[in-house]
DNA sequence: AAAAGGGGTACCTTGCAGTG
DNA sequence: CACTGCAAGGTACCCCTTTT
């Protein structure tokens, strides 16, 4: 995971998604609920099958490079529905993620500005009415792959339904975002889906980043925050 | 099935101005 | 000083959609 991640550093947006057992409640474990991790860039797709990880602390889900690449404000992480990954995420495994962007606010901005501004909100619309707009293609995505057991060892239906969504991720951010570039006049780019929180979440994400720190200090450790609260 | 998030709505609290 | 009415803002809940 950390070689491959550091592939990822360098990049300004990535495509981001997860895959976990469908059955899973919060009560099981890690593996049932965070089984894969996927980044894909336009040149690479990168599949973290993490359940199959040795360990039992979330420390041994995640490595330091894409931790890095996850809590960075500077590189964009694209995905529909993305904020339910990025609360797994940070309730699993601890990773604070931040530079979130929701493809649907960007599909309804550039779709419904011009003629019907009252469907410019925060609505979710599902990947594949986005690839059928924007690219006139669906996307395979059959119930039976996207609901399978993704903790046991992945066969290649299951290789390529986890590789295809972050990769039409990328694509799609791509193709829009150009289309945005092209509006007159251009509407300003959709804000990061982190920072228009409500202000009772943003409290207690700033009250929890205060007692970690407090914690870390108490330890008399160099734990590497790197929330410097600046985006909170 | 389970969970999360957004939109809409009803309801409550709060602050302010006006009135007696 | 006490009371009333109104507008603004916050909260809680339901419904819908999306994800696996």
């Amino acid at each position: 995971m950390e070689d491959v991640a550091q592939y990822f550093l360098d990049d300004e947006v990535i495509g981001f998604d997860m895959e976990w057992k469908a059955s899973a409640t919060y009560a099981d474990g890690i593996r049932d609920n965070v089984s894969m991790i996927q980044l894909a860039s336009e040149k690479r797709v990168a599949l973290f099958h993490v359940a199959s990880f040795i360990g039992t602390d979330p420390k041994h889900f995640v490595a330091p490079s894409l931790r890095k690449i996850m809590e960075s404000p500077d590189i964009t992480k694209v995905g529909v529905s993305i904020k339910a990954d990025c609360t797994r995420l940070r309730k699993f495994l601890g990773v604070n993620t931040r530079g979130i962007f929701e493809l649907s606010h960007l599909h309804r901005l550039i779709k419904y500005s011009q003629s019907q501004p009252k469907l410019v909100n925060k609505r979710l619309v599902n990947l594949n009415d986005q690839m059928e707009e924007h690219f006139g293609l669906p996307l395979l995505k059959e119930t039976e792959v996207r609901c399978s057991d993704w903790t046991r060892p992945l066969n290649y239906d299951q290789v390529q339904y986890a590789a295809n969504d972050p990769y039409a991720c990328i694509c799609l951010f791509k193709t829009m975002d150009g289309k945005r570039q092209a509006m007159i006049p251009m509407p300003p780019r959709p804000a990061h889906a982190e920072l228009d929180l409500p202000i009772r979440l943003v409290e207690e994400a700033q009250k929890a980043t205060v007692a970690e720190e407090n914690a870390a200090a108490e330890l008399g450790g160099t734990a590497d925050s790197n929330v410097d609260g600046k985006a909170i």
